[in-house]
DNA sequence: ATTTTTCCGGAACATTCGTTCCGAAATGGG
DNA sequence: CCCATTTCGGAACGAATGTTCCGGAAAAAT
């Protein structure tokens, strides 16, 4: 047996998502990548394949690491704590300093150029999840009687993924966050 | 005097616009966007100096030609039917298959990098006209009745430029339309 | 210690990028 | 008709792009 890799793969992984997430697919170069992974051309290319794939493992990894913000849906006890709860901690990293702006996947989504992309399933996939967690969440808060079974859930699960969108892209422009409060607070008076 | 340019600067600038549109800042080649406008590299470089210059004078010429939809806002009669009838039109060219999907002013908004850039401002001008065309109609709304006079209206003005925003992401990974056209139902149920 | 396997730094690759420049063609005024 | 002026095609530029390759160093196994 040979050596072992000197870095950590899931550890790199991560700067090179956060170089992706702040200057997106194509302006973000190899060199930008290495910088910040601290690694040699052969050891990416050999780990990684080419540019596209650690894009794409890249987004994986971010779906694994915002998975948490989504679990607090998932094990939500009340459906309008959790969704308050998820949107707080939403607004939260999406003006935090320290984190790239917006989301990675949804700049993807927005970047993208033709439809057809591998990438799409992806996106897709990451949207329809969301929706479907909100779903979830709405239909438990239905049966304890929290919401009123006469609402349409289908449509509401599919205006808080809209709402999340927009924290997303207002994110990236202004950054107001009383605003977004108050959007947060208008659709969940809805619910 | 000289000749006389050969070509038409606002046609070129349009054809420069779908390309920048579609695929984006960054992954716009001068040689795809040369090939789109049917022009000379010598001909593009004098007349609109560099890549740049040229991205900043097409999302100008983007505004200029959508300001049409934006019009319907500030000319309606009734604030509800202006502002159905103007997401009526987003929707419709949000999905139709002539010109790129989304909006390329969300596009750029999601593809810039440092939120410093020059285009921040062109980006926030845009969304706060929009919102602010959102505001004068509900507010003629409100003097008219049509809307009661105790609903924020800031508020609203807000949320139906984020319905905005929504639509444009969407458009870009999804493109369906019953679920859009729920989501304006659910929002115009709230004026 | 030697062999074997793997890793990694850096040189080198072809290609594409955005941009500049020059000469020829075309136009309009004198 | 000729000259001044402008446009335009295409060659050429250096820099940056993504990718490959090789040789030596490092670590594990025998």
């Amino acid at each position: 047996m040979g050596r072992h890799k000197e870095f950590d793969k899931e550890a790199v992984l991560h700067k090179a998502m956060l170089v992706f997430w702040k200057k997106g697919y194509e302006a973000a170069s190899i060199p930008d990548l290495l910088e910040a992974m601290d690694l040699s051309r052969s050891s990416l290319y050999e780990t990684f394949g080419d540019k596209q794939s650690l894009y794409i493992e890249a987004i994986n990894w971010y779906k694994k690491w915002k998975q948490a913000k989504r679990d607090i849906l998932v094990n939500a006890t009340s459906a309008k704590s959790g969704i308050r709860q998820y949107f707080e901690i939403h607004i939260d990293s999406a003006l935090d300093g320290e984190s790239p702006k917006g989301c990675l996947i949804t700049n993807a989504a927005v970047g993208m150029d033709s439809p057809d992309e591998p990438l799409n399933a992806l996106i897709r996939e990451r949207f329809d999840e969301l929706e479907q967690s909100f779903y979830e969440l709405l239909r438990k808060g239905q049966e304890t009687g929290e919401i009123m079974p006469e609402k349409d859930i289908n449509t509401l699960s599919y205006l808080l993924s809209n709402l999340n969108h927009s924290i997303n892209i207002v994110a990236k422009v202004q950054g107001d966050r009383s605003k977004m409060q108050q959007m947060v607070d208008m659709v969940m008076e809805m619910l």
